[in-house]
DNA sequence: TTGTAAGCGTTATCAC
DNA sequence: GTGATAACGCTTACAA
């Protein structure tokens, strides 16, 4: 049916170490042979099986993505499959493929993470998240496999990681704010067993300490990263005593929501309410009006990731690796600070 | 160093093959030595190489996407991350894995898919665009690959395909523009290659024709799906001597686009434009005004593509199938037919 | 119920 | 330069 390397190497009159050896272009190897060799494959139209040479070879050449076991939340969220482009455009480039883990139905994380690993269906992994104590940091580092976090591991692990500083960024937002003249600012944040959520409460606090504003535990709310976080978030603020006339979202989609309630509400953006989201998603620019949110360069983030597990399965003796990627402010018109001279201004 | 199913066969006292069996949970095997084998398997920490079962059963378990050769396409528009998460939630659910064909860079689609599906990578692979005559069918058909085409082969080829009537679709919001009294109707779409701007195009045309409207090709645009050529699009056609009052747009993110240059140009929406979007997309609901847009329930047509490679992959003789995922109009603002009573008019 | 042995399609190590 | 031969780690007749 479909041929192997011994028929293509009985057809050709050699012997399959032959044929593999043309294969991998080795040197020593007579162009004439070469030639014929070439022929009989196309002719038999031949195609290498990947897994036979992944079983002596001990490598795949695949690099594995655990995807959080809620899946909705990882595609519905812009920030994943901007990730997965970061990562898929350095491994199409390394020729690596990219395997989802998703079998296991039911399985809990840890197992899928082992099966992938232990099995030798990947030569390395890459972390979507970081979950406060995560014990999926424990596997990877008693297993030793190549790997990466995309966010930073809370405990003190042996581990490369790809992170933002989100401790500054999020502070550097509240202080965009708190220089607009907003006292009292809101935070909407992710899962709170996320470190990401963790980090940007702690750099929101620093900030609203900075200008000695006590931090006011009313003022935080935080749950999935899903739009109708941020609207029923943005509605509990709302309903405040004293609300809040600033908000720092910890992502854009909750931004949005945050953005859709006080329009509900009847509050003008921003002249009743400053709004500043996080992640710059394409849709951000086109909000009406647009927002102004911190560019985390989600993108980098995951070439970031990508590279360093390549170069740690390459090198599997190298020490682990941690890389910051910049955050920069875009400042568009939900937080009343746009400058529409800025361009003149030079 | 990582145990094998020969050190567990040794530790127990048994022979490879019993550890395999129990592995398998094969039925004629004594209680007492698959308690034995478990054991040992745990105290190795043994996890079976998922490779090399793979060579002896000549199947991985695992089904191929071949993603667009312009990755940033891909992810760029909601489109593709949502048929993926419908695709992955139905593999999970049969613990196949998903690869993504992302290997060998800059060679063409079509030796990509071959590779991927020669080399028994996977066990069937899921094209996720159609493009006019395109040469993958046929690499699919001769090598008698399960697979799945989400989108409809414009050639007569026996390959199992899913889709929704595009032409149809198109045809139900061309008309629903017309019902609106709009006579002068544009058109943005992707790019002419693929066969879903086809047949959009015709059903748009076909309404057209329906209420004797002469189709004007200069109403119509066409491009890569992203914002940009929406903006563009959008602008050359509020340049037109006699400028359109509707527009149908193949696409969210090219709607979007088409909003923005609308907005710039100082029209408002819907009164001096009514725009009409294919996807509704999550945004869609979000953006100003909310946008009326065609939902082809995405997530359905990646969840109904997995299913049937799935059959097909199990029984590999089952002649091709095909699917239409129905489609519906979502009305909210940006046409102008927004009801705020129909909530009351049941 | 369990063991033996062949085989899945490669690559790597020696020879020559 | 090229060819035997032995892995790689598993499954599966066929025996026992």
């Amino acid at each position: 049916m479909t041929s192997n390397i011994k028929d293509v190497a009985t057809k050709a009159g050699v012997s399959p170490s032959t044929v593999s050896r043309v294969l991998a272009n080795h040197p020593r190897i007579s162009v004439a042979t070469r030639e014929r060799v070439r022929d009989v494959m196309r002719e038999l139209d031949y195609h290498p099986n990947a897994i036979a040479r992944s079983l002596v070879k001990q490598s795949s050449q695949a690099i594995g993505l655990l995807i959080p076991s809620s899946i909705e939340q990882f595609f519905l969220n812009p920030f994943f499959p901007e990730v997965l482009r970061g990562i898929t455009q350095i491994a199409q480039y390394s020729g690596y493929d990219i395997v989802l883990s998703t079998a296991l139905h039911g399985k809990n994380d840890v197992d899928r993470l082992e099966r992938m690993v232990r099995s030798k269906q990947v030569d390395g992994v890459i972390l979507l998240t970081a979950r406060l104590n995560d014990p999926l940091f424990a596997v990877l580092e008693e297993n030793h496999i190549p790997s990466v976090v995309v966010g930073r591991p809370s405990q003190d692990v042996q581990l490369c990681w790809v992170n933002n500083d989100n401790r500054r960024a999020a502070y550097d937002t509240t202080m965009h704010l708190q220089k607009l003249g907003h006292q009292r600012i809101g935070f909407i944040g992710g899962s709170q067993e996320l470190v990401v959520t963790v980090d940007r409460l702690a750099g929101y606090s620093s900030a609203l300490q900075e200008q000695g504003v006590t931090f006011d535990p009313n003022l935080v709310v935080s749950g999935e990263f899903i739009e109708d976080v941020g609207y029923n978030g943005m509605m509990r603020l709302l309903a405040l005593a004293e609300r809040p006339s600033g908000i720092v979202a910890s992502d854009d989609v909750l931004a949005f929501g945050a953005m859709r309630a006080a329009g509900e509400l009847g509050y003008r953006i921003p002249e009743d309410l400053a709004i500043v989201g996080f992640n710059d998603i394409p849709l951000a620019r086109l909000a009406n009006p647009p927002m102004t949110t911190m560019n985390v360069h989600i993108y980098e983030l995951g070439q970031t990731a990508a590279k360093l597990l390549l170069q740690h399965i390459e090198k599997r003796e190298l020490p682990p690796q941690s890389a910051i990627v910049p955050h920069e402010l875009v400042i568009r018109r939900t937080c009343g600070a746009w400058n529409p001279l800025a361009a003149y201004q030079q």
